[in-house]
DNA sequence: ACTCATATGGCAATACATTGATGGATCAGA
DNA sequence: TCTGATCCATCAATGTATTGCCATATGAGT
């Protein structure tokens, strides 16, 4: 089996994985109304170094890798649900910082249970060197498939 | 950085590489008018054990694992696009054999020389090892994820 | 014949995700 | 002050991707 066809196989499983992601994961979350897009957004507002001030949306579109157009839809979502506002800034008044609310606070931790027995279930026969070698591979590929989309785009 | 953490990254990783697979991946092949999940499509029907007789579209749905409806829309494209037709079976009357017509077949043909250039970009840092292990650690991963989605709905 | 399962297609709703173009508000430097 | 860059938003188009429900045609077994 030729690189070719092994790149071929590779691609075709990534593919497969996300989807499956995206249902599997999202219908983990279906009570709470939420998306695994709208989780993962979630996520990074509440990591302890943004939850306070939130993270601009330029940052978390750096953080997501997602297009700009692509994360104001989510974040519509996201404010009109109540779970997150986007606030003016004092320093800059072209920035905004989006953060949770106390609504989406208590909502992010309802989910963190949910999410915990997923993790769990998709990756019960991964030990835990197995789960850095994969994330340790994805993220190389990541980076490069980020080198080829910047490599134009700017 | 505990499980939880691991897994998160992970799925963040996941998520990123899929969304740049499908941007890069549709930009390669934007000149003839294709996307990635048309890209696979025609990949999976230009495999020699299916070239001749076509696939059923419940095989291309087990192959891609993707939705039945999902799979009729891109199949309606590339129909439009006169690339593949779906022809009745003589054996069995509600199958359909979706099969790639000429003009998709010299597609695919012209397609291919930027994939292969392609898979060698996004590749490029990637040892045959690397890429091995990659694509069994997403098998593995897939395999897991398609237990789950399959556990409930059917 | 009748019934049940299978295979496909159609319609509708919702949510991602991209590109492209446009506009407005703000900041920083010449 | 003017000029350009930056940050955010909007509108539009296209193409995935899911769920759910209904319809049609065919095959298989009773």
């Amino acid at each position: 089996m030729g690189r070719f066809d092994i790149a071929n196989r590779l691609f075709l499983r990534l593919y497969q994985a996300s989807n499956l992601m995206h249902k599997t994961g999202t219908r983990a979350v279906s009570v709470f109304g939420a998306t695994t897009q709208q989780w993962a957004v979630l996520g990074a507002l509440s990591r302890p170094a943004v939850h306070q001030r939130g993270m601009t949306v330029k940052d978390l579109i750096a953080f997501l890798m997602v297009s700009r157009q692509n994360l104001t839809a989510v974040l519509d979502r996201l404010e009109g649900a109540g779970l997150v506002e986007r606030v003016r800034i004092v320093g800059d008044g072209r920035l905004r910082h989006v953060r949770l609310t106390a609504a989406g606070d208590r909502n992010w931790s309802e989910m963190l249970a949910s999410i915990r027995d997923y993790y769990a279930d998709a990756l019960a026969d991964f030990s835990t060197e197995d789960c850095l070698l994969l994330f340790r591979l994805l993220d190389r590929l990541r980076d490069s498939l980020g080198r080829i989309a910047g490599a134009e785009s700017e």
